[in-house]
DNA sequence: CGTCGTTATGTACGCTCGTACACATGGGAT
DNA sequence: ATCCCATGTGTACGAGCGTACATAACGACG
């Protein structure tokens, strides 16, 4: 029996189940099958995370980094003179276009808090930071839609096995954009008509 | 043993599906929870539905019918003289206001799709159901964004617990809608560079 | 009436699961 | 040096699961 005192251990079983869920759902996913992957004795699991839903609650909060990356790596989402839609259509594709895996993992974990209330806090704080950063670059109207049509389109991809259209991407959120000079924290809401067609 | 040749047993095994869904999440469902619940053996849901995949897929297309049903109460969405985004955002917060559990299992098997590539198809035949409704009244790029930014409005409310917003979801749809005199067909994508910032 | 295929029923096997618990161990406080 | 508690380990129990299968009833059809 050796490797007693491990610390880290905690973390290493958030990886494992980041792997298990990556590779059989969530449904795949049980105080044993981490204890197998993080090769540690089922008691580990149970002590370290007493119920699937403090596992799951840890396992999310680390996915939803895995966005934040992209976002990250591309300083263009913050620079004020760039082409905010075509930019985030990018940056999406990117994203859909990497490992699927990976993709799929946070949006299982992330689509969960329907029926775990426990997570629903976790996928409120990733709302959030996107909507955050957004709405650095618009309002704070115009981020919300934003992520709520990132997150349709990220449906749409990956529910009905429709590829990525990454120009139709960027058409849909330019729509949602206020035209320059109605962006001044007021909030739009009477944007002439003729700037939508 | 009573109610030998039960006709219909298949259809009540749905509902009765549909039932244990709604309670107790797709996580709930097993042939012998649907058994229960539709108050015959075991051995009958086996024989119906060889797997749980083909009790959801036709769970699925069955409660895919709730939300085509309040849209068909409302003809004013088939209306060319009504306000697309404000009926759009009245049915919507009429569905969300209704029976939660309801959109709530809906929703759960509509995104079960994500894992289970039995459900894509189905689900991929509500989005095209919605998008050929909204077709007839705009284009179908805009139908599609249309269905997207829904999507993406319901995750929000039902994921993270915040309340739906009429009079936020009106304002968002009605920017992917183009002015009227561009809605020809010919379909969008030409609007200058200067509308997106 | 008799036959046959579809439908219905009951039961059993092997597996995985969450949970509980008794025991081992080792490091930090005293 | 000693004690104590957080941490680690092994095992067992009862429940639920998918699946398989032998058997029984029924209705259609000749």
């Amino acid at each position: 029996m050796p490797r007693r005192h491990d610390p880290e251990r905690r973390q290493r079983l958030i990886d494992a189940a980041i792997r298990v869920v990556g590779r059989k759902g969530i449904a795949g996913l049980s105080h044993r099958t981490v204890a197998a992957e993080a090769d540690v004795p089922l008691g580990s699991t149970t002590y370290h995370f007493a119920t699937l839903d403090d596992l799951m609650v840890a396992a999310l909060r680390q996915a939803n980094e895995g966005f934040a990356k992209v976002v990250a790596a591309h300083p263009a989402l913050s620079d004020p003179e760039a082409d905010l839609p075509a930019e985030l259509a990018r940056v999406l594709g990117e994203w859909l276009g990497g490992d699927r895996t990976g993709v799929e993992l946070e949006y299982e974990l992330y689509l969960a808090a329907l029926r775990r209330p426990a997570l629903r806090p976790v996928a409120a704080e990733w709302a959030e930071g996107v909507g955050a950063l957004l709405a650095a670059r618009t309002d704070p109207v115009t981020a919300r839609a934003l992520v709520a049509v990132l997150d349709g389109i990220c449906l749409q991809v990956l529910l009905t096995d429709t590829p990525y259209d990454e120009e139709y991407a960027r058409e849909v959120l330019a729509r949602l954009v206020p035209a320059p000079g109605t962006r001044d924290g007021r909030g739009p809401g009477s944007l002439p008509p003729a700037a939508a067609g």
